[in-house]
RNA sequence: GCCACUUUAGCACAGCGGUAGUGCAAUUCAUUCGUAAUGAAUAGGUCAUCGGUUCGAUUCCGAUAAGUGGCUCCA
């Protein structure tokens, strides 16, 4: 008799043949009623499946990874069923879980309409309320392809998995789909759908393939799961940068102007002052220095760089200057390069470590392009650090350690680190350079106390790299740093170092962008703070509204006595009801608003307004002053 | 780049085969006011651009541009 060893560390003695569902009733009716799939050794299998021998076990509800992709994935087979039964031509690709819901792709002869998605949900609540059974069977590859004679993609599917395997279907009604699962017991338990989306899609992600319409979806076993998903999804709509940069004046983007090219309008600018004053300082403090360099360069500069050749298809085209080729610069570190190669340097002077917030530009395909977040013109926060091979893991730790203390300046605390591999196709360096430079970068994450998770080929052309993303306010995920190591640019631009022994030796380079670019961090900090910058960051950090004319001049003073200390002043002078002026300050979301009348212009003080807090009353000025200066030197968020 | 959709005043949106409206914003005037909208008046659009169909196109069709959601890619 199989032994099964719960989560918690107990076990169970079970017939054999006994399945999962009837193990989860053994333990509780309530548990088996929410269970969706079930982890066995490690693997999310159906509840159906039986117990042959011992094995750890692991119930799985929505709450769980697995649950929610059991989950999914039937409610995609779900829709699968409903859209055969009103466009029975219609072909099936493929249909998974996602890490949102769940899409499905089919080959129809029109795209979907919105009335379509409407017709095809509600054909699936006819299958939800059936709550037809889901069983699953295998068949050897003959059988499976007679049986797919219909499904051309699923033919082409299953003659690319192993011809002995034993490919598994699963069949709802008269719905039969090739998968491997796992799967819920019944489609009974969606009991919230919801259609989102329509989107052409690639057969297998390749551009060269036909174009499927894909279906995307999410589904919950409560309708109030559902509700909560689609607020969830108001709120990103109200944070949006693009809706935000627009109602509160920050940038633009303009047509005649170019596709992907960003303007910075003065509110948004003075917040990107203050972004990159605070980013310049840390870096000197932090034992970085500054270099400036050119937008443009010569041919032969990223001909040696390797660029022309690995990344031609991101850079602009060529112009003609005098009958030689020039380039807008895709990446600054050819010029790094040429400031380091413009010198001898020895051991002693390693490691460089220079800074730059250099606009590069590179092409990117038009459908590709979004708001603020990825655009063609862009600042990197970038630096390359130029090292001895023996320095490199401690420069690695260091930027690391670097990296999330600056994310947390700006209030970012979560986050997520991947470390990339060596990717697929083309690539410089050997594969043992490759191995002992990722080890590297994982001891690194390691040292610092950090988890990382590998994404396997996601590395640069030129080197494997450690990436942070953070999760904001919403808890969605972004891609701020990165941190990349180059076995390319030392060797094709000959850098090298005097060692002590007197012998030239090649340098290591590191390569990094902390906050990105200041372009897509500007437009992921409007959306985590809503366009309600804190004040160090705001753009206008205090707003005074004389209540009439005969206060003017003593708004004048305050403004002056703010200005004395660095703080970023505006003065309402219009005449208008100092409702109505705070009501614009408040939606402008100024962090404090001034109200100066008869009683402040006698005792000398302001009556204080904040953004989050309404009204504090009054104070006199000059603890107003030392309050605002202080929330803004700590860069309180 | 590919698929689908969108483009009407500064912004948000109506509308229609017979050359356009609403709200907010703007301007002017009156009001000098105590914590999220004072009132009145005025002005503002070659209905994205270029073609076609039509007696007539902002409306129908096509192309182009830009945008949006995806695919791909990625800071």
């Amino acid at each position: 008799m199989p032994n099964i060893t719960l989560k918690d560390g107990s076990v169970k003695e079970v017939a054999a043949g006994t399945t999962i569902l009837e193990v989860a009733k053994g333990i509780s009716e309530g548990l088996a009623r929410v269970a969706l799939a079930a982890e066995r050794n490690g693997a999310v299998v159906d509840l159906s499946r039986a117990v042959e021998a011992d094995c750890t076990l692991n119930l799985l509800t929505f709450d769980a990874e697995g649950g929610k992709l059991a989950f999914w994935h039937t409610t995609s087979h779900i829709m699968a069923q409903a859209v055969r039964k009103l466009f029975p031509q219609a072909q099936l690709a493929i249909g998974p879980a996602i890490d949102n819901g769940f899409y499905y792709d089919f080959d129809v002869e029109r795209p979907f309409t919105p009335d379509d998605l409407a017709a095809i949900e509600k054909e699936m609540d006819a299958i939800v309320k059936a709550d037809l059974k889901l069983e699953r069977f295998t068949l050897g590859r003959e059988e499976a392809l007679a049986l797919m004679a219909s499904e051309p993609y699923k033919m082409e599917l299953i003659n690319d998995l192993p011809a002995d395997a034993a490919l598994s279907f699963y069949r709802q009604g008269d719905f039969t789909d090739l998968c491997a699962g796992p799967h819920l017991l019944s489609t009974g338990k969606v009991k919230a759908v919801k259609l989102l989306k329509v989107a052409g899609a690639y057969w297998r992600g390749d551009e060269k393939n036909k174009m499927l319409q894909r279906i995307y979806g999410i589904s919950y076993p409560k309708a109030a799961q559902l509700e909560e998903y689609v607020k969830l999804q108001e709120e990103a709509e109200r944070r949006d940068h693009r809706r935000i940069g627009k109602d509160l004046d920050l940038f633009s983007m303009n047509d005649q102007v170019g596709q992907g090219l960003a303007l910075w309008h003065p509110k948004g600018a003075k917040i990107r002052y203050r972004i990159e004053e605070f980013w310049k300082k840390k870096h000197l403090k932090s034992g970085y220095e500054m270099v400036y360099t050119p937008h443009i360069g010569r041919g032969e500069l990223w001909e040696t760089s390797g660029h022309l050749g690995f990344y031609k298809e991101s850079m602009y085209s060529p112009m003609d200057v005098d009958g030689q080729e020039f380039y807008a610069k895709p990446m600054n570190c050819p010029f790094h390069v040429m400031i380091y190669k413009a010198g001898m340097h020895s051991y002693r002077d390693l490691p460089f470590r220079w800074a730059e917030l250099g606009t590069v530009y590179r092409y990117e395909k038009s459908g590709a392009l979004h708001g603020l977040l990825r655009v063609r013109g862009f600042t990197q926060d970038d630096a390359h650090l130029i090292c001895a091979p023996e320095q490199m893991p401690a420069e690695i730790r260091r930027v690391l350690r670097f990296s999330l203390d600056l994310l947390k300046d700006f209030g970012f605390d979560q986050y997520h680190i991947y470390v990339s591999t060596q990717p697929k196709g083309k690539s410089v360096g050997e594969t043992h350079q490759w191995d002992a430079a990722t080890v590297a970068l994982k001891e690194a994450v390691l040292a610092e106390g950090l988890d990382c998770d590998v994404d396997e080929g996601g590395g640069a052309f030129y080197g494997p790299k450690i990436d942070i993303k953070i999760k904001d306010a919403l808890g969605r995920e972004w891609q701020l740093s990165t941190i990349q190591f180059d076995f390319n640019l030392p060797e094709r631009f000959d850098m090298t170092y005097i060692a002590a022994d007197g012998s030239k030796q090649r340098p290591y380079m590191i390569h990094r962008a902390l906050l990105g670019s200041i372009e897509r961090f500007f437009g992921i900090l409007i959306e985590q703070y809503a366009g309600a910058f804190p004040t160090w960051l705001a753009p206008v950090q205090a707003k005074i509204l004389p209540l009439t004319d005969r206060h003017a001049e003593y708004a004048e003073k305050v403004a002056e006595a703010l200005r004395e200390m660095d703080v970023d002043v505006e003065i309402d002078r219009r005449n208008e009801k100092v409702g109505y002026k705070i009501r614009e300050a408040q939606m402008e979301k100024v962090p404090y608003m001034l109200v100066l009348g008869d009683k402040e212009l006698e005792a000398g003080a302001v009556a204080v307004r904040s953004r989050r807090e309404g009204d504090l009353g009054a104070m006199p000025l000059e603890d107003f002053v030392a309050r605002i200066a202080e929330e803004i030197r700590k860069r309180v968020n």
